[in-house]
DNA sequence: GGATGTTGCGAGC
DNA sequence: CATCGCTCGCAACATCC
């Protein structure tokens, strides 16, 4: 509407930013002496020629209104042409709509005579021809109304009904059915399991319970049977019941459901798990309010105590899925709808943001990657770094909509639209396939307007266990096919590869072609590759390759490819820098050719040194990264954000939801084996000129971003240190509860937390009383604080608050706010002063402003010893600055001397600097006992610390030296299982089986008790979810055959056929032991 | 001028 | 009716001594 207006006040705004400190004040003063014009006039000596101006006025109109356009998301991806090119060519045929629909009709209608992947067992089968009719019917119906969204649903019945059919047939064979034990129970099977999913299903069936192919947020599993997991799924998992596949065995063979507990897999994440041994002493005591305010699953809690109060209640058993409704503080819409303040809210939020996944997938694969490099004989390294490398970027296409897809047969990810999302309206794409594509759907765009584009597009569910998967198939095959030299994850759908001395005596392109043939036979999803000499040229051509393809980029033809490029697209160059060379160079867009006239040292004054030497390089095509795997893990931090479903009315809320967030973070620490000492908040405070409301459903709309840290003089990963330093951290910024949008917490200065406790060890030995020597930590931690409280003082109230930090940290100023008239301020045009009091905000300069009832705006709510709480009204001074040095007497915080603040949360403060030094192999274990101790409000620390050492005592003997036998077993990816109890690599595994083929064809066959080793090995690899490998394997046997049967020509006739009955019963025996196994997996 | 802390940007996305 | 907008490192800049 008013473009006018917008333009001006966006270009004032980054005027506004320009400026320093001194400045800022020093034009509102001048603003607010009356001098108006002054404004236009700095404003146009800074944004250099006045033609200039007014194309960078146009330009970040537009970006502006594209952002609006795009969504506020913060991402953004560009639309591929090149792959838009390829679709309009027919590669990838977008198909009319009409068409498109059809085909899903064909394909639904076919779908269900296809038999199951998933019920192999000839009994199934059978039953699928018993009563198979009405089930296709209805599916028929469904689609004829194109309802596709209760497809699913359907064949979710359809499976009920195959295993009715299953225990009819059972109990006219058997005459009878066994007992029904597991009435009630639902079950999920993960992974690979022994006895076989297949077993497993048939053995839940036919004792009366439910089991079912998949889980999604509807449906509800009451079991999952699972013999391993990734610590990623552990995650994803950890609030179900998880239990390991003999508990089905057991559970069979005894005739009665027995205790899953007792099979937990989970173990260290469970914090209750111990309850029960304390359960049956303690039970009153936990019930007390406390309890339903601070729990962090109440569900859990319930269930346990059912278990406690001994096991009659076979028919309730609760369901993992179903969100706990009306107690506690949550947001109930129509739908269960949580929002921070709810207790469970942080572990769904976690279990299902993709963003959280991504970050942690990489973290995760950095560190496998790691271990293996320490592994790995050096020699690799020291090869040739200066010849011309040959680089490959490998990245999977539309990876979460592909992966996703797969469990959706009925959807044709070349023909339908697909995008994956949680919902609808301003839920987000996070990957659409490439027909969505073609409609100009983009990763990251929000549904409602992604349906506008293309009203027939699909949304499927996020799947992420099957990107786990098919993303550690893909890097085990990496590792398998021992032709790179450096492999470098990048992020769980992309890596890049130095492909160099392979390459020497291989052609690329056919390199290229393998991995893309290879990765999609094992995980049905394509990658595309890009090649060239160096890390961002790589990249640059992998742009070309997609989707589907390969491109390589060979070193003459640099120049010509780069003239195409846009610097936006080249890494490191961002939104900020893009924008600031189009504003330089008073252009739109800005190709790499636009900058190379420009000389270096006035791209190093524009973006500094590196930045500036870097983009210079860049656009020659020059990148002098080498692609080395680092050798050391090196975490400068540990984080902990949310910036969704952030809704506080009370400071409490805030409060609770800080140490959840703590403990999340302390979860982490302990799983990485850190402690830091020094700890940042970040907080998200709507803009105010963000409604309320920002668009996305619970989101953090537009934001300032505010960060606060503080040391915390000792490392920790205490939560209640964490926690209760987070809520001091927050009211030494002032933003009401009710406008935060986004917390975080992010701690630094890491330290191994082995060292810790060596340092630790090394204090106590020498002192011996350790209770003294925490006390003086807790001491002087008080110190700290209050000398944090003095330095704030009560003060003549101004119009406007400063805060105490501002005046910290900036002392210098020639120009002080004081110096302002706030009656003219206030007087001045409002959307001129709109924008000087965001940038004001925006620099920390106003504590509080139009908030006429601030009188008590700090409130101090902190735990006193008593375990009482009280509030401390502090209000901050701009006037009075305290140097921060010398801690002054204590003489002006009258109403704070009662008794001394507390700092920790109740418990906390000694058991878990116990924990900091134990081992870490048991410290996981006794978390639980930790948060026991906190519910119960056990004050009597001792005795859970005796506990623990004892603990530590029995798991002694688990406390492995780190040996060469321990780093074997740390790496379960990477690393190939024990053969015959020797370390083997996968070169070794085969020539052994090519020397044991070959020997055994020798004697008239394989010994069976080998080929059932073999078996176990292959069991033992599949646990380890080395699928690749094993395949491999079994498919080495093959290739050794035809091998030795290629020979048969030249041998002698006895000779051959001996040899055939040798073939014979090898196929018979792998028949019979080894591809049962796999069959799931082909 | 170096050590140290803070902020913003960019990478995954 | 909704939705799951995270996490890390580095470079530039600010400040302190
Ligand atoms: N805004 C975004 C972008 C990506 N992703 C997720 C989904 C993607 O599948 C995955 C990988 O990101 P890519 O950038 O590799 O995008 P795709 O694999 O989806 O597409 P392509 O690589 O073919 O461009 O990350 C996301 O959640 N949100
Ligand atoms: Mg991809
Ligand atoms: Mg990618």
């Amino acid at each position: 509407m008013d473009d006018g207006e917008e333009e001006v006040n966006s270009n004032y705004n980054s005027f506004l930013r320009s400026l320093d400190n001194d400045s800022f004040i020093s034009h509102i003063t001048s603003l607010s002496q009356g001098h108006l014009h002054v404004r236009s006039q700095e404003f146009q000596a800074v944004s250099t020629p006045t033609k200039a101006a007014a194309t960078t006025a146009a330009t970040s109109t537009a970006a502006a209104s594209f952002d609006n356009a795009v969504s506020s998301d913060p991402f953004d991806d560009s639309v591929d042409e090149e792959a838009l090119v390829r679709i309009a060519r027919g590669e990838y045929n977008p198909t009319p709509l009409h068409s498109t629909q059809l085909d899903q009709r064909k394909d639904l209608a076919e779908q269900p005579q296809e038999q199951p992947e998933q019920p192999g067992t000839e009994q199934l089968e059978q039953s699928e021809q018993l009563e198979v009719q009405p089930v296709k019917q209805s599916i028929g119906q469904l689609h004829g109304f194109g309802d596709y969204a209760t497809y699913f649903h359907s064949k979710h019945l359809k499976q009920q009904h195959q295993d009715a059919a299953y225990l009819e047939w059972e109990r006219k064979r058997l005459k009878t059915l066994p007992k029904p034990i597991f009435t009630g129970c639902t079950i999920f099977v993960n992974g690979h399991t022994n006895p076989s999913i297949n077993e497993i299903h048939r053995l839940v069936v036919l004792h009366g319970g439910k089991f079912i192919s998949y889980l999604s947020s509807k449906s509800s599993a009451t079991h999952i049977v699972c013999d391993w997991l990734t610590p990623r799924k552990s995650d994803m998992f950890k609030n179900c019941r998880v239990v390991k596949a003999q508990w089905i065995v057991d559970c069979v063979e005894k005739e009665e459901l027995l205790d899953w507990k007792e099979y937990r897999l989970i173990k260290e994440i469970a914090y209750d798990q111990q309850r029960l041994q304390f359960g049956a002493i303690e039970e009153q005591t936990e019930e007390e309010e406390q309890n339903v305010h601070d729990d962090d699953n109440d569900e859990e809690e319930e269930e346990e105590s059912h278990f406690v109060g001994d096991s009659n209640e076979d028919d309730d058993i609760p369901v993992i899925d179903s969100i706990p409704e009306g107690k506690g503080v949550h947001k109930v819409k129509d739908k269960y709808v949580l929002d921070a303040r709810h207790p469970d809210f942080l572990p769904n939020f976690f279990a299902n943001s993709r963003l959280h996944h991504l970050s942690v997938w990489k973290a995760d694969l950095r560190l496998k990657f790691l271990r293996k490099v320490i592994k790995e004989k050096p020699s690799r390294f020291h090869k040739t770094q200066s010849d011309e490398r040959i680089i490959m970027h490998i990245d999977f296409d539309c990876f979460f909509a592909t992966a996703s897809c797969l469990g959706h047969p009925e959807l044709d990810i070349h023909k339908d639209p697909i995008a994956v999302s949680h919902g609808s309206r301003t839920s987000d794409v996070a990957s659409c396939n490439y027909v969505a594509r073609s409609f100009g759907v983009k990763n990251g765009m929000w549904i409602t307007q992604a349906k506008q584009l293309c009203p027939q597009m699909k949304i499927i569910d996020y799947d992420f266990a099957a990107y786990e998967k098919y993303s550690n198939e893909f890097y085990n095959y990496l590792i398998t096919c021992d032709c790179f030299d450096v492999i470098l994850p990048v992020s769980i759908d992309e890596v890049l590869v130095d492909a160099t001395t392979y390459c020497t005596n291989h052609s690329v392109e056919e390199l290229c072609k393998t991995i893309r043939k290879d990765v999609f036979t094992l995980t049905k999803c394509p990658v595309s590759v890009g090649v060239s000499s160096n890390v961002l040229l790589a990249k640059l051509a992998l742009r070309r390759a997609k989707p589907d393809g390969y491109f390589y980029l060979q070193p003459s033809e640099t120049t010509k490819f780069l003239q195409d490029v846009k610097i936006r697209d080249l890494p490191g160059i961002g939104r900020s820098i893009t924008e600031r060379l189009s504003h330089e160079l008073n252009q739109e867009t800005v190709n790499t050719t636009d900058i190379l006239p420009l000389p270096k040292s006035r791209l190093i004054t524009l973006f500094g040194e590196k930045t500036g030497t870097k983009l210079y390089q860049y656009v020659r095509g020059i990148d002098d990264t080498l692609l080395i795997t680092p050798t050391t893990v090196d975490r400068k931090s540990v984080s902990v954000d949310v910036n969704f479903g952030i809704r506080f009315e009370k400071v409490e809320e805030l409060d609770d939801f800080l140490i959840r967030l703590s403990k999340e973070m302390y979860m982490r620490l302990i799983n990485l084996g850190f402690c830091g000492s020094s700890l940042t908040l970040k907080l998200a405070r709507r803009r105010q000129d963000a409604p309320i409301n920002p668009p996305k459903f619970l989101g953090m709309g537009r934001c300032d971003i505010f960060n606060k840290s503080s040391r915390l003089g000792v490392p920790t990963n205490d939560w209640g240190v964490i926690g209760n330093e987070a809520k001091v951290l927050y009211r030494m910024v002032n933003i009401p509860v009710t406008e935060l949008r986004g917390v975080g917490l992010s701690l630094t200065r890491l330290v191994d937390i082995d060292n810790v406790k060596k340092n630790r060890q090394g204090r106590l030995g020498f002192k011996k009383g350790d209770v003294n020597d925490q006390f003086k930590e807790f001491q002087q931690q008080q110190v700290q604080f209050e000398s944090k409280l003095r330095s704030k003082t009560p003060s003549p109230k101004k119009r406007i608050g400063i805060t105490k930090d501002h005046f910290e940290k900036r002392p210098k100023f020639s120009h002080n706010l004081d110096d302002i008239d706030w009656d003219v301020f206030e007087s001045l045009p409002s959307d001129i002063k709109q924008e000087l009091e965001r940038e004001l905000s925006r620099r920390r300069m106003v504590a509080v402003k139009r908030e006429p009832n601030t009188k008590a705006y700090l409130q101090q709510l902190l735990p006193t010893q008593s375990g009482t709480t009280k509030y401390v009204r502090v209000i901050e001074s701009p006037t009075k600055r305290q140097s921060p040095k010398k801690g002054r007497p204590s003489s002006t915080k009258p109403s704070r001397s009662v008794s001394p603040v507390k700092l920790y949360e109740p418990s906390q403060s000694y058991d878990s600097s116990v924990l900091a030094e134990l081992p870490s192999s048991i410290r996981n274990s006794v978390l639980k006992d930790v948060e026991y101790t906190h519910k119960v409000k056990n004050l009597d620390l001792v005795p859970v610390r005796d506990k623990l050492l004892l603990l530590e005592k029995q798991r002694q003997v688990e406390v492995k030296t780190v040996d060469e036998d321990w780093v074997a077993r740390q790496s379960k990816v990477t690393e190939t299982p024990k053969f015959l109890d020797q370390y083997v690599s996968m070169r070794d595994l085969e020539s052994r089986i090519k020397e044991w083929v070959t020997m055994s064809l020798s004697q008239g066959g394989p010994h069976e008790d080998d080929v059932k080793y073999f078996g176990e090995y292959l069991d033992e690899m599949l646990s380890r979810q080395d699928i690749s490998r094993v395949l491999l394997l079994r498919k080495c046997i093959d290739t050794n055959l035809e091998l030795q049967k290629s020979k048969l020509p030249f041998v002698e006739e006895s000779t051959r056929s001996f040899i055939l009955e040798g073939i014979q019963d090898w196929n018979n025996q792998l028949a019979e032991y080894i591809d049962p196994k796999l069959v799931k997996y082909i």
